[in-house]
DNA sequence: CAAGATTGAACGTTCAATCTTG
DNA sequence: CAAGATTGAACGTTCAATCTTG
């Protein structure tokens, strides 16, 4: 008994320097961990499904179509987007070239920069963009919000952006 | 002023009415969905690659290798794999086929069910699980609880498996 | 050379079809 | 037929290489 207290009293001093010297990430915190990754894949996994079973294109697609919709008639450059979704320069051009397939979107030659395109919502496009919304809030509330009591999703997204930031 | 104002108060009982139903989520909720989504997608990339940095294989494949270690001798059968880890049969099929072609795993003509295997860690893929820990905390850490004040872990994961059961 | 963007080849995932045994 | 598992073909993503213009 005195040995195990005394092995004890050691891990937690040994612990303790852990911790202040940021070495290992205590049982709580990969418990969160394992939580925020297993809870986001089922409930994205679950969107998506029920998005895909009413006949509407990827999440993906839905953002895509978002913020081009946003930013307007001049649309956005590539690189632009890229940004603010978080998408890879290579992965984006060939999303852009399927939307486009689909004239979802339109693609223009920029002048002033023989590099770059513009790239803009069509009307088809924002009327997909427009159909697909109930169908992705309901998702949403029904396999993500609606699981909550009052002040809990304000109180996730707050952690959730501290982590982000 | 008037017609606004009259508009607005149409507007929150229509939004009260919707909310009581379940019909949509509101603005708190939407937020705390794209944190989710979007807290997930940064930190999981950034500590895969930080595995991926350190020469080791994915998370997928860590995964895999702790549910086997902790199966122990018996070792898994592939539809009980499946429902541990959140994967589909026939990607867990080629997952396996990976992991064996590297001799972290080794799979067992099942004896009493002809269609099944046993699959179990091999002594190559406990020593790989073990080395892999210590970058994976260090990635957890960095990118994920070092970002966390006491007692947000388990905030967080108090709410998220309140989505997840 | 740097920035913006695309592409071939390799790789991983998905769907539907298939195979084998209970 | 159902359960356990695999596989061909289609598709999407990734890496490194490439192309074009600033």
């Amino acid at each position: 008994m005195l040995l195990h207290l005394h092995l004890s009293v050691k891990q937690v001093f040994r612990y303790a320097y852990d911790m202040a010297a940021k070495k290992c990430p205590c049982p709580q915190s990969i418990r969160a961990w394992t939580s925020l990754v297993r809870a986001e894949s089922a409930v994205l996994t679950a969107v998506e499904t029920d998005l895909k079973q009413a006949g509407f294109p990827s999440l993906a697609w839905y953002e895509i179509l978002q913020e081009l919709d946003h930013a307007g008639s001049e649309g956005l450059r590539p690189f632009e987007l890229e940004a603010k979704i978080s998408v890879r320069q290579y992965n984006l051009s060939r999303l852009l070239a399927r939307l486009a397939d689909e004239d979802l979107i339109e693609k223009r030659q920029c002048q002033g920069d023989g590099r770059g395109h513009h790239v803009r919502i069509t009307a088809t496009g924002r009327s997909m963009k427009n159909k697909m919304w109930p169908a992705y809030a309901d998702a949403i509330d029904k396999h993500f919000s609606g699981k909550l009591a009052m002040g809990e999703a304000a109180q996730l997204a707050g952690i959730l952006d501290k982590v982000l930031g």
